[in-house]
DNA sequence: GATATGATTCGATATTTGTCAAATCGGATT
DNA sequence: AATCCGATTTGACAAATATCGAATCATATC
């Protein structure tokens, strides 16, 4: 559940009210496709393909027994609030209309460029904190490729690079770069 | 939030990545529609629809602020569980397939109309189950058509009124009667 | 391994939803 | 009261989704 479009996923498969009653009906217990269908007067391809949707969400979860398809309701989700689900994993990153973030950012930045590292610590970590977003989550990148992402802000890419690693930003494992949900 | 419709529609409105980021903005404080537009790179007609979604489904409240229409986060909705809300209002009746309770439908249904009264009380609740499931939720009726309906089942449409009332599953008011959900 | 049976996938269609430009609205400013 | 300005509504179109029948699949059963 990290990245936007999964999250509007996984509301999406909430969103059919057949599919809330499918829920319901696999609270009590589970069932098979065709036992929803002939309560929901639905033919075996609808139902089959809201179960689809839900199970794909972490809704529903599948086994067989005979002939017969078995859907159960999953808890774990269920439970979690909303508005876990919808921020999980969003940056508690400084609110970009900051008036002091804003100066920082026009006084370092020149034309996209770093002009210098700033030495004050809070004003390197807006600056960094500008130059992590060039990252997108959920991708690996190597080395090579984070240096040259940096290198568009400024030259000195180890130091920068480093620092993004020691506030956590980015994650190093296996030689690989990832951007991390803070 | 009562009936299915209303639960997909407040889950619809989270169902897409864009309404998922605007939450996000409102959250750090109240945006209007054009700074939304700007950020999200969208018209405003098409951020003022979904802001509309969002608005209707109580995700957000709106208060004019000079020219500004400012939408602000509600956070009652967002701090329930995902299950409350889907299961809210839910009714707590017998599972369909519970034995028993097929047993007593067999026992006391005959073409779709109610052979006797059952004496024993849990006998008594499961046919009236049946009944009260004829009624929709979320509207009105008169006595007299609530008599009818139940005429489809029984002469002595007046006991069976009487112990839908009872129960707590219909609900009379001013002379109209409603189906309250259990 | 042939067959029966429930599930899923495919293809087609109707409905719903997302998007924008243009017109309209409604409160503020002059 | 005339004008200004952001918000909303309207109308049109594109994209996504729901639905079903038919074809296909997967696996129990014989």
């Amino acid at each position: 559940m990290s990245n936007l479009e999964t999250k509007a996923d996984f509301f999406k498969a909430l969103s059919h009210p057949s599919r809330l009653l499918i829920l319901g009906l696999c609270k009590q217990k589970p069932r098979h496709t065709e036992e929803i269908a002939e309560i929901l007067k639905l033919s075996k391809a609808t139902v089959s393909h809201h179960l689809s949707l839900l199970a794909t969400a972490g809704l529903l979860e599948s086994e067989r027994d005979q002939y017969y398809q078995n859907y159960k309701l999953q808890h774990e989700l269920l439970e979690r609030k909303i508005e876990e689900i919808i921020f999980e994993g969003v940056k508690g990153f400084a609110d970009a209309t900051d008036p002091f973030r804003a100066k920082v950012l026009r006084d370092f930045f020149k034309h996209g460029r770093l002009s210098q590292i700033p030495a004050q610590r809070k004003k390197r970590e807006i600056v960094l904190e500008k130059i992590v977003q060039s990252f997108e989550y959920d991708r690996a990148y190597p080395e090579s490729e984070v240096n040259q992402i940096i290198l568009e802000f400024h030259d000195d890419f180890a130091t920068l690079r480093r620092e993004l690693i020691g506030l956590g930003w980015l994650h190093r494992e296996n030689g690989m770069y990832s951007r991390v949900k803070v």
